[in-house]
DNA sequence: CGCAATTGTGTACAGTCGTGCACTGAATGT
DNA sequence: ACATTCAGTGCACGACTGTACACAATTGCG
Protein backbone atom coordinates (compact mmCIF):
# COMPACT_ATOMS: atom_id res chain seq x y z
CA UNK A 1 0.00 0.00 0.00
CA UNK A 2 2.91 2.34 0.13
CA UNK A 3 5.38 3.35 -2.06
CA UNK A 4 8.17 1.71 -0.80
CA UNK A 5 11.13 3.94 -2.69
CA UNK A 6 13.42 1.28 -3.96
CA UNK A 7 16.64 2.26 -2.49
CA UNK A 8 17.56 5.18 -4.80
CA UNK A 9 20.20 7.18 -2.47
CA UNK A 10 19.29 10.56 -3.95
CA UNK A 11 16.54 12.41 -4.29
CA UNK A 12 17.48 13.75 -0.66
CA UNK A 13 15.37 16.99 0.41
CA UNK A 14 15.90 19.80 -1.19
CA UNK A 15 19.36 20.39 -0.90
CA UNK A 16 18.88 23.84 -2.21
CA UNK A 17 21.69 23.68 -4.78
CA UNK A 18 22.15 20.75 -6.96
CA UNK A 19 25.42 20.68 -5.68
CA UNK A 20 27.26 17.25 -3.79
CA UNK A 21 30.66 17.68 -5.25
CA UNK A 22 33.48 19.50 -4.81
CA UNK A 23 32.83 20.00 -1.28
CA UNK A 24 34.80 19.34 1.58
CA UNK A 25 33.41 16.48 3.73
CA UNK A 26 32.88 18.80 6.87
CA UNK A 27 30.84 21.09 3.82
CA UNK A 28 29.21 18.19 3.32
CA UNK A 29 28.55 17.01 6.75
CA UNK A 30 27.02 20.24 7.96
CA UNK A 31 25.24 20.07 4.31
CA UNK A 32 22.97 17.41 5.75
CA UNK A 33 23.06 18.91 9.28
CA UNK A 34 21.07 21.69 7.37
CA UNK A 35 18.84 19.07 5.74
CA UNK A 36 17.69 17.22 8.74
CA UNK A 37 17.16 20.78 10.46
CA UNK A 38 15.08 22.39 7.53
CA UNK A 39 13.33 18.31 7.32
CA UNK A 40 11.95 19.15 10.89
CA UNK A 41 10.98 22.72 10.23
CA UNK A 42 9.41 21.41 7.13
CA UNK A 43 7.39 18.91 9.17
CA UNK A 44 6.00 21.03 11.29
CA UNK A 45 5.00 23.40 8.82
CA UNK A 46 2.45 20.07 7.89
CA UNK A 47 1.11 20.38 10.98
CA UNK A 48 3.29 18.31 13.26
CA UNK A 49 4.60 19.44 16.22
CA UNK A 50 7.94 18.64 16.76
CA UNK A 51 7.87 17.07 20.60
CA UNK A 52 6.02 14.50 18.68
CA UNK A 53 8.45 13.91 15.69
CA UNK A 54 10.56 11.16 15.98
CA UNK A 55 14.01 10.28 14.33
CA UNK A 56 12.72 8.21 11.77
CA UNK A 57 9.92 10.78 10.57
CA UNK A 58 12.61 13.47 10.27
CA UNK A 59 15.57 11.59 8.35
CA UNK A 60 12.86 10.08 5.91
CA UNK A 61 11.92 13.59 5.12
CA UNK A 62 15.43 14.93 5.07
CA UNK A 63 16.31 11.69 2.36
CA UNK A 64 18.70 10.02 4.55
CA UNK A 65 19.09 6.87 6.32
CA UNK A 66 17.59 7.12 10.07
CA UNK A 67 21.05 5.92 12.09
CA UNK A 68 22.87 8.97 9.97
CA UNK A 69 21.03 10.85 12.24
CA UNK A 70 22.87 10.18 15.51
CA UNK A 71 25.92 11.76 13.52
CA UNK A 72 24.93 14.92 14.10
CA UNK A 73 22.48 15.29 16.99
CA UNK A 74 22.22 12.47 19.95
CA UNK A 75 18.59 12.90 19.80
CA UNK A 76 15.97 15.29 18.90
CA UNK A 77 16.06 17.41 22.07
CA UNK A 78 19.41 18.69 20.33
CA UNK A 79 18.14 18.85 16.93
CA UNK A 80 15.43 21.11 18.51
CA UNK A 81 18.66 23.49 20.16
CA UNK A 82 19.59 24.30 16.64
CA UNK A 83 16.44 25.39 15.68
CA UNK A 84 16.40 27.77 18.62
CA UNK A 85 19.87 29.09 17.93
CA UNK A 86 18.44 29.94 14.68
CA UNK A 87 15.42 31.66 16.04
CA UNK A 88 18.17 33.56 18.11
CA UNK A 89 19.62 35.09 15.09
CA UNK A 90 16.38 35.46 13.74
CA UNK A 91 15.14 37.42 16.44
CA UNK A 92 18.65 39.66 16.80
CA UNK A 93 18.13 40.31 12.94
CA UNK A 94 14.61 41.40 13.81
CA UNK A 95 15.51 44.24 16.55
CA UNK A 96 18.31 44.88 14.37
CA UNK A 97 16.07 45.85 11.33
CA UNK A 98 13.80 47.20 13.76
CA UNK A 99 16.02 49.86 15.06
CA UNK A 100 17.14 50.68 11.77
CA UNK A 101 13.75 51.41 10.37
CA UNK A 102 13.12 53.73 13.66
CA UNK A 103 16.01 55.06 13.20
CA UNK A 104 14.63 57.48 10.09
CA UNK A 105 11.90 60.23 11.68
CA UNK A 106 8.60 58.40 11.43
CA UNK A 107 5.31 59.92 12.37
CA UNK A 108 4.57 56.38 14.03
CA UNK A 109 7.26 54.20 14.99
CA UNK A 110 5.37 51.73 16.32
CA UNK A 111 2.83 50.84 13.82
CA UNK A 112 5.87 50.43 11.73
CA UNK A 113 7.71 48.22 14.03
CA UNK A 114 4.42 46.21 13.91
CA UNK A 115 4.79 45.99 10.25
CA UNK A 116 8.53 44.94 10.62
CA UNK A 117 7.68 42.47 12.65
CA UNK A 118 4.58 41.03 11.16
CA UNK A 119 6.81 40.46 8.24
CA UNK A 120 9.27 38.45 10.07
CA UNK A 121 6.66 36.27 11.51
CA UNK A 122 5.61 35.60 7.43
CA UNK A 123 9.12 35.25 6.42
CA UNK A 124 10.04 32.89 9.28
CA UNK A 125 6.77 30.86 9.56
CA UNK A 126 7.98 27.83 10.55
CA UNK A 127 10.37 29.14 13.53
CA UNK A 128 7.50 30.97 14.94
CA UNK A 129 5.32 27.96 14.75
CA UNK A 130 8.38 26.00 16.83
CA UNK A 131 9.11 27.92 19.50
CA UNK A 132 5.25 28.87 19.73
CA UNK A 133 4.37 25.52 20.66
CA UNK A 134 7.99 24.47 22.34
CA UNK A 135 7.71 27.47 24.47
CA UNK A 136 5.24 25.94 27.09
CA UNK A 137 5.05 22.34 25.55
CA UNK A 138 7.90 20.15 25.16
CA UNK A 139 10.77 18.76 26.77
CA UNK A 140 12.10 20.86 29.74
CA UNK A 141 15.45 21.52 27.81
CA UNK A 142 13.69 23.22 25.22
CA UNK A 143 11.67 25.34 27.07
CA UNK A 144 14.36 26.64 29.10
CA UNK A 145 16.66 27.33 25.64
CA UNK A 146 13.92 29.22 23.85
CA UNK A 147 13.38 31.58 27.29
CA UNK A 148 17.08 32.08 27.92
CA UNK A 149 17.04 32.88 24.23
CA UNK A 150 13.70 35.42 25.00
CA UNK A 151 15.11 37.07 27.97
CA UNK A 152 18.02 37.54 26.12
CA UNK A 153 16.06 38.97 23.24
CA UNK A 154 14.15 41.43 25.88
CA UNK A 155 16.99 42.58 27.53
CA UNK A 156 18.12 44.65 23.61
CA UNK A 157 14.94 45.71 23.65
CA UNK A 158 15.39 47.42 27.18
CA UNK A 159 18.63 48.84 26.01
CA UNK A 160 16.87 50.28 22.95
CA UNK A 161 14.12 51.72 25.04
CA UNK A 162 16.86 53.29 27.48
CA UNK A 163 17.76 55.44 24.49
CA UNK A 164 13.92 56.81 24.10
CA UNK A 165 13.50 59.94 25.99
CA UNK A 166 9.74 58.33 27.78
CA UNK A 167 11.63 55.84 29.54
CA UNK A 168 15.05 56.51 29.88
CA UNK A 169 14.86 57.19 33.38
CA UNK A 170 13.56 53.52 34.38
CA UNK A 171 15.64 51.12 36.74
CA UNK A 172 17.15 48.79 34.30
CA UNK A 173 14.87 45.81 35.94
CA UNK A 174 11.95 47.82 35.72
CA UNK A 175 12.95 48.30 32.07
CA UNK A 176 13.16 44.55 31.83
CA UNK A 177 9.59 43.77 33.18
CA UNK A 178 8.04 45.93 30.31
CA UNK A 179 10.40 45.20 27.94
CA UNK A 180 8.87 41.87 28.75
CA UNK A 181 5.37 42.27 28.77
CA UNK A 182 5.69 43.38 25.18
CA UNK A 183 7.65 40.66 24.18
CA UNK A 184 4.99 38.16 25.85
CA UNK A 185 2.49 40.44 24.08
CA UNK A 186 4.46 39.88 20.41
CA UNK A 187 5.21 36.08 20.95
CA UNK A 188 1.43 35.80 21.86
CA UNK A 189 0.38 37.43 18.37
CA UNK A 190 2.43 35.77 16.37
CA UNK A 191 0.65 31.69 16.29
CA UNK A 192 -2.57 34.04 15.43
CA UNK A 193 -1.07 35.43 12.95
CA UNK A 194 -0.16 32.57 11.85
CA UNK A 195 -3.03 30.47 11.83
CA UNK A 196 -5.02 33.06 10.00
CA UNK A 197 -6.24 32.13 6.34
CA UNK A 198 -4.08 33.68 3.83
CA UNK A 199 -6.75 34.91 2.05
CA UNK A 200 -8.15 37.16 4.44
CA UNK A 201 -6.83 40.52 4.36
CA UNK A 202 -9.23 41.88 6.29
CA UNK A 203 -8.71 39.81 9.25
CA UNK A 204 -5.49 40.14 9.56
CA UNK A 205 -6.05 43.93 9.17
CA UNK A 206 -7.96 43.93 12.39
CA UNK A 207 -5.56 41.75 13.67
CA UNK A 208 -3.24 44.27 13.08
CA UNK A 209 -5.12 46.69 14.31
CA UNK A 210 -6.25 45.08 17.82
CA UNK A 211 -2.07 44.47 18.28
CA UNK A 212 -0.88 47.74 17.21
CA UNK A 213 -3.72 49.40 19.77
CA UNK A 214 -2.50 46.62 22.71
CA UNK A 215 0.78 47.74 22.62
CA UNK A 216 0.15 51.30 22.29
CA UNK A 217 -1.53 50.69 25.53
CA UNK A 218 1.01 49.29 27.11
CA UNK A 219 4.30 52.30 26.01
CA UNK A 220 1.21 54.47 27.12
CA UNK A 221 0.93 52.60 30.58
CA UNK A 222 4.62 52.31 30.58
CA UNK A 223 5.39 56.14 30.45
CA UNK A 224 3.23 57.15 32.42
CA UNK A 225 3.79 54.76 35.50
CA UNK A 226 5.80 55.66 38.28
CA UNK A 227 7.15 52.80 40.37
CA UNK A 228 6.05 52.50 44.14
CA UNK A 229 8.14 52.26 46.91
CA UNK A 230 7.54 48.78 48.29
CA UNK A 231 9.33 46.80 46.25
CA UNK A 232 9.90 42.83 47.26
CA UNK A 233 13.14 42.92 49.05
CA UNK A 234 12.02 46.84 50.30
CA UNK A 235 15.50 47.83 51.16
CA UNK A 236 16.70 49.09 48.33
CA UNK A 237 16.15 53.52 48.37
CA UNK A 238 17.57 53.71 51.86
CA UNK B 1 12.86 -6.91 32.35
CA UNK B 2 9.09 -5.43 32.71
CA UNK B 3 7.45 -6.31 35.51
CA UNK B 4 4.29 -7.72 33.56
CA UNK B 5 1.40 -7.33 36.32
CA UNK B 6 -0.20 -10.97 36.03
CA UNK B 7 -3.32 -9.91 34.93
CA UNK B 8 -5.05 -8.72 38.17
CA UNK B 9 -8.18 -6.61 37.03
CA UNK B 10 -8.59 -4.49 39.62
CA UNK B 11 -5.70 -1.71 41.09
CA UNK B 12 -7.06 0.43 38.84
CA UNK B 13 -5.81 4.49 38.86
CA UNK B 14 -7.73 6.05 41.79
CA UNK B 15 -11.46 5.96 41.87
CA UNK B 16 -10.64 8.75 44.81
CA UNK B 17 -13.08 6.23 46.78
CA UNK B 18 -13.18 3.09 47.10
CA UNK B 19 -16.60 2.60 45.85
CA UNK B 20 -17.36 0.48 42.87
CA UNK B 21 -19.96 -0.73 44.01
CA UNK B 22 -23.99 0.44 44.46
CA UNK B 23 -23.55 2.60 41.45
CA UNK B 24 -26.04 2.62 38.33
CA UNK B 25 -24.25 1.55 35.25
CA UNK B 26 -23.94 5.45 33.61
CA UNK B 27 -22.41 6.06 37.01
CA UNK B 28 -19.86 3.64 36.73
CA UNK B 29 -19.20 4.93 32.79
CA UNK B 30 -18.88 8.62 33.76
CA UNK B 31 -16.46 7.11 36.57
CA UNK B 32 -13.88 5.03 34.30
CA UNK B 33 -14.41 8.01 31.92
CA UNK B 34 -13.21 10.37 34.76
CA UNK B 35 -10.41 8.39 35.33
CA UNK B 36 -9.28 8.17 32.11
CA UNK B 37 -9.06 12.22 32.25
CA UNK B 38 -7.45 12.22 35.00
CA UNK B 39 -4.64 9.57 33.85
CA UNK B 40 -3.98 12.08 30.98
CA UNK B 41 -3.81 14.50 33.52
CA UNK B 42 -1.72 12.69 35.46
CA UNK B 43 0.73 12.08 32.97
CA UNK B 44 1.19 15.49 31.96
CA UNK B 45 2.12 15.77 35.52
CA UNK B 46 4.76 13.70 34.57
CA UNK B 47 6.56 15.77 32.23
CA UNK B 48 4.91 14.21 28.93
CA UNK B 49 3.06 16.46 26.64
CA UNK B 50 -0.39 15.78 25.86
CA UNK B 51 0.05 15.62 22.39
CA UNK B 52 2.24 12.84 22.61
CA UNK B 53 0.13 10.88 24.98
CA UNK B 54 -0.71 7.29 23.76
CA UNK B 55 -4.24 5.48 23.82
CA UNK B 56 -2.29 2.72 25.48
CA UNK B 57 -0.20 5.10 27.91
CA UNK B 58 -3.55 6.45 29.16
CA UNK B 59 -5.36 3.51 29.91
CA UNK B 60 -2.45 2.03 31.17
CA UNK B 61 -2.29 4.73 33.61
CA UNK B 62 -6.01 4.35 34.08
CA UNK B 63 -5.78 1.00 34.76
CA UNK B 64 -8.03 -0.32 31.93
CA UNK B 65 -7.44 -2.24 28.75
CA UNK B 66 -6.47 0.34 25.57
CA UNK B 67 -9.87 -1.01 23.78
CA UNK B 68 -11.73 0.32 26.36
CA UNK B 69 -10.82 3.67 25.82
CA UNK B 70 -13.29 4.01 22.66
CA UNK B 71 -16.38 3.63 24.57
CA UNK B 72 -15.83 7.24 25.70
CA UNK B 73 -13.71 8.82 23.54
CA UNK B 74 -12.90 8.55 19.46
CA UNK B 75 -9.77 9.57 19.85
CA UNK B 76 -7.27 11.76 22.48
CA UNK B 77 -7.88 14.52 20.66
CA UNK B 78 -11.70 14.12 21.69
CA UNK B 79 -10.19 13.29 25.59
CA UNK B 80 -8.38 16.84 24.85
CA UNK B 81 -11.79 18.75 24.09
CA UNK B 82 -13.25 17.19 27.77
CA UNK B 83 -9.80 18.64 29.28
CA UNK B 84 -10.89 22.06 27.56
CA UNK B 85 -14.14 22.04 29.30
CA UNK B 86 -13.07 21.54 32.84
CA UNK B 87 -10.30 24.43 32.02
CA UNK B 88 -13.52 26.22 31.02
CA UNK B 89 -15.70 25.85 33.96
CA UNK B 90 -11.86 26.05 35.71
CA UNK B 91 -11.99 29.87 34.52
CA UNK B 92 -15.18 30.33 35.14
CA UNK B 93 -15.07 29.47 39.07
CA UNK B 94 -11.75 31.96 39.03
CA UNK B 95 -13.97 34.77 37.73
CA UNK B 96 -16.39 34.21 40.08
CA UNK B 97 -14.09 34.39 43.12
CA UNK B 98 -12.33 37.06 41.68
CA UNK B 99 -15.45 39.03 41.36
CA UNK B 100 -16.30 38.72 45.05
CA UNK B 101 -13.38 39.29 46.23
CA UNK B 102 -13.06 42.77 44.61
CA UNK B 103 -16.39 43.20 45.88
CA UNK B 104 -14.76 43.98 49.25
CA UNK B 105 -13.82 47.26 49.30
CA UNK B 106 -9.84 46.62 48.95
CA UNK B 107 -7.32 49.13 49.06
CA UNK B 108 -5.86 47.21 46.16
CA UNK B 109 -8.11 45.54 43.98
CA UNK B 110 -5.64 44.16 41.32
CA UNK B 111 -2.79 42.78 43.96
CA UNK B 112 -5.64 40.71 45.35
CA UNK B 113 -6.88 39.33 42.11
CA UNK B 114 -3.24 38.18 41.34
CA UNK B 115 -3.00 36.28 44.38
CA UNK B 116 -6.44 34.81 43.62
CA UNK B 117 -5.09 34.05 40.55
CA UNK B 118 -1.64 32.57 41.59
CA UNK B 119 -3.68 30.36 43.90
CA UNK B 120 -5.93 28.69 41.10
CA UNK B 121 -2.95 28.46 38.71
CA UNK B 122 -1.19 26.69 42.08
CA UNK B 123 -4.70 24.59 42.32
CA UNK B 124 -5.67 23.34 39.12
CA UNK B 125 -1.53 23.32 38.34
CA UNK B 126 -2.40 20.01 35.75
CA UNK B 127 -5.06 22.06 33.78
CA UNK B 128 -2.95 24.97 33.20
CA UNK B 129 0.07 23.17 32.28
CA UNK B 130 -2.35 21.23 29.61
CA UNK B 131 -3.73 24.57 28.14
CA UNK B 132 -0.53 26.38 28.20
CA UNK B 133 1.20 23.74 25.81
CA UNK B 134 -1.74 22.78 24.06
CA UNK B 135 -2.73 26.56 23.45
CA UNK B 136 -0.19 26.87 20.45
CA UNK B 137 1.12 23.10 19.84
CA UNK B 138 -1.11 20.40 19.59
CA UNK B 139 -4.02 19.73 17.14
CA UNK B 140 -5.87 22.84 15.39
CA UNK B 141 -8.82 20.82 16.68
CA UNK B 142 -7.54 21.41 20.50
CA UNK B 143 -6.27 24.87 19.37
CA UNK B 144 -9.40 26.11 18.65
CA UNK B 145 -11.26 25.30 21.01
CA UNK B 146 -9.12 26.04 23.70
CA UNK B 147 -9.01 29.94 21.69
CA UNK B 148 -12.66 30.19 21.76
CA UNK B 149 -12.67 29.08 25.52
CA UNK B 150 -10.25 31.73 26.84
CA UNK B 151 -12.36 34.40 23.95
CA UNK B 152 -15.58 33.72 26.07
CA UNK B 153 -13.46 34.07 29.05
CA UNK B 154 -11.94 37.28 27.95
CA UNK B 155 -15.87 38.21 26.97
CA UNK B 156 -16.70 38.09 30.75
CA UNK B 157 -13.67 39.65 32.31
CA UNK B 158 -14.66 42.69 29.82
CA UNK B 159 -18.09 42.89 31.08
CA UNK B 160 -16.76 43.18 34.52
CA UNK B 161 -14.59 45.85 33.19
CA UNK B 162 -17.92 47.75 31.98
CA UNK B 163 -18.88 48.36 35.18
CA UNK B 164 -15.36 49.70 36.61
CA UNK B 165 -15.83 53.34 36.28
CA UNK B 166 -12.41 54.16 34.37
CA UNK B 167 -13.15 51.88 31.10
CA UNK B 168 -16.72 52.15 31.43
CA UNK B 169 -17.00 54.52 28.21
CA UNK B 170 -15.17 52.17 26.46
CA UNK B 171 -16.47 50.38 23.20
CA UNK B 172 -17.14 46.77 23.54
CA UNK B 173 -14.98 45.97 21.10
CA UNK B 174 -12.17 48.46 22.45
CA UNK B 175 -12.94 46.57 26.01
CA UNK B 176 -12.28 43.07 24.85
CA UNK B 177 -9.53 44.12 23.08
CA UNK B 178 -7.92 45.35 26.62
CA UNK B 179 -8.84 42.29 28.17
CA UNK B 180 -7.11 39.93 25.51
CA UNK B 181 -3.90 42.05 26.34
CA UNK B 182 -4.85 40.97 30.49
CA UNK B 183 -5.91 37.49 29.16
CA UNK B 184 -2.68 37.26 27.36
CA UNK B 185 -0.14 38.53 30.24
CA UNK B 186 -1.89 36.04 32.81
CA UNK B 187 -1.70 32.91 30.45
CA UNK B 188 2.04 34.08 30.02
CA UNK B 189 2.80 34.00 33.33
CA UNK B 190 1.25 30.82 34.44
CA UNK B 191 3.64 28.80 33.10
CA UNK B 192 6.60 30.45 34.24
CA UNK B 193 4.81 30.07 37.68
CA UNK B 194 4.69 26.26 37.09
CA UNK B 195 8.11 25.84 36.52
CA UNK B 196 9.16 27.65 39.32
CA UNK B 197 10.96 25.65 41.63
CA UNK B 198 8.56 24.64 44.77
CA UNK B 199 11.01 25.93 47.49
CA UNK B 200 12.16 29.53 46.50
CA UNK B 201 9.58 31.99 47.86
CA UNK B 202 12.05 34.65 47.16
CA UNK B 203 11.53 33.76 43.21
CA UNK B 204 7.77 33.49 43.59
CA UNK B 205 7.61 36.68 45.35
CA UNK B 206 9.81 38.44 42.84
CA UNK B 207 7.65 36.82 39.84
CA UNK B 208 3.97 38.35 41.58
CA UNK B 209 5.49 41.53 41.64
CA UNK B 210 6.89 41.92 38.33
CA UNK B 211 3.36 40.55 37.48
CA UNK B 212 1.51 42.86 39.41
CA UNK B 213 3.51 45.45 37.67
CA UNK B 214 3.18 44.40 34.25
CA UNK B 215 -0.69 44.35 34.59
CA UNK B 216 -1.07 47.80 36.60
CA UNK B 217 1.06 48.93 33.67
CA UNK B 218 -1.70 48.10 31.78
CA UNK B 219 -4.55 48.60 33.15
CA UNK B 220 -2.74 52.14 33.51
CA UNK B 221 -2.45 52.24 29.60
CA UNK B 222 -5.73 51.70 29.05
CA UNK B 223 -7.44 54.26 31.47
CA UNK B 224 -5.31 57.16 29.95
CA UNK B 225 -6.27 55.63 26.49
CA UNK B 226 -8.34 57.19 23.80
CA UNK B 227 -8.70 55.52 20.61
CA UNK B 228 -7.72 57.44 17.66
CA UNK B 229 -10.09 58.02 15.00
CA UNK B 230 -8.92 55.72 12.14
CA UNK B 231 -10.43 52.47 12.73
CA UNK B 232 -9.87 49.74 10.41
CA UNK B 233 -12.54 49.80 8.23
CA UNK B 234 -12.76 53.83 8.81
CA UNK B 235 -16.48 53.75 7.45
CA UNK B 236 -17.76 54.01 11.19
CA UNK B 237 -18.57 57.03 12.71
CA UNK B 238 -19.54 58.95 9.31
C1' DC C 1 51.29 7.39 -0.54
C1' DG C 2 48.65 4.92 2.58
C1' DC C 3 46.28 4.55 6.74
C1' DA C 4 42.92 6.22 10.02
C1' DA C 5 38.88 8.72 10.63
C1' DT C 6 34.37 9.55 9.68
C1' DT C 7 29.86 9.93 7.07
C1' DG C 8 26.28 7.43 5.43
C1' DT C 9 24.21 2.60 4.46
C1' DG C 10 21.87 -1.93 5.31
C1' DT C 11 20.11 -5.23 8.30
C1' DA C 12 18.13 -6.60 12.39
C1' DC C 13 15.66 -6.75 16.79
C1' DA C 14 12.77 -5.82 20.45
C1' DG C 15 9.29 -2.95 21.82
C1' DT C 16 5.15 0.12 21.35
C1' DC C 17 1.49 1.71 19.03
C1' DG C 18 -3.63 1.94 17.24
C1' DT C 19 -7.36 -0.71 16.42
C1' DG C 20 -10.51 -4.67 14.68
C1' DC C 21 -13.17 -8.66 16.33
C1' DA C 22 -15.30 -11.89 19.30
C1' DC C 23 -16.47 -12.31 23.82
C1' DT C 24 -18.34 -11.86 28.92
C1' DG C 25 -21.07 -10.56 32.52
C1' DA C 26 -23.83 -7.48 34.81
C1' DA C 27 -27.26 -3.79 34.69
C1' DT C 28 -31.46 -2.35 32.22
C1' DG C 29 -36.11 -2.08 30.02
C1' DT C 30 -40.20 -4.68 29.05
C1' DA D 1 -38.56 -13.50 33.99
C1' DC D 2 -36.38 -12.89 30.02
C1' DA D 3 -34.03 -10.57 26.31
C1' DT D 4 -31.16 -6.81 25.32
C1' DT D 5 -27.78 -3.41 25.82
C1' DC D 6 -23.19 -2.24 26.54
C1' DA D 7 -18.81 -1.20 29.48
C1' DG D 8 -14.90 -3.64 29.76
C1' DT D 9 -11.79 -7.84 28.41
C1' DG D 10 -8.51 -10.67 25.61
C1' DC D 11 -6.16 -11.62 21.62
C1' DA D 12 -4.37 -10.60 17.30
C1' DC D 13 -2.35 -8.06 13.56
C1' DG D 14 0.46 -5.00 10.97
C1' DA D 15 2.82 -0.75 11.15
C1' DC D 16 6.05 1.98 13.16
C1' DT D 17 9.56 3.19 16.40
C1' DG D 18 14.62 3.84 18.47
C1' DT D 19 18.90 2.11 18.18
C1' DA D 20 22.82 -1.44 18.07
C1' DC D 21 26.13 -3.53 14.91
C1' DA D 22 28.87 -4.38 10.92
C1' DC D 23 30.05 -2.46 6.72
C1' DA D 24 31.16 0.78 2.49
C1' DA D 25 33.17 4.58 0.56
C1' DT D 26 35.77 8.52 0.55
C1' DT D 27 38.25 12.22 2.49
C1' DG D 28 42.10 14.23 4.90
C1' DC D 29 46.20 13.83 7.70
C1' DG D 30 50.67 11.66 8.82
Amino acid sequence: MRSQVHSSTQMAGEPTTMSRENLSRTERKDLTRASLVRAALHLIGEGRSFTSLGIREITREAGVVPNAFYRHFGNTDELGLALVAEMGQTLRRLLRQARQTGQAQDVDLLRRSVQVYQAYVKLNRLLFLFISSERSGGSRTLRVAIRHEVSHFTSEMAQDFRRMSDYSDLSTAHLQMICGLVVTTMLAAAPEMLDLPEDQPLLEAEMTETFVQQLRIVLLGAANWRPKANRVGSALHP
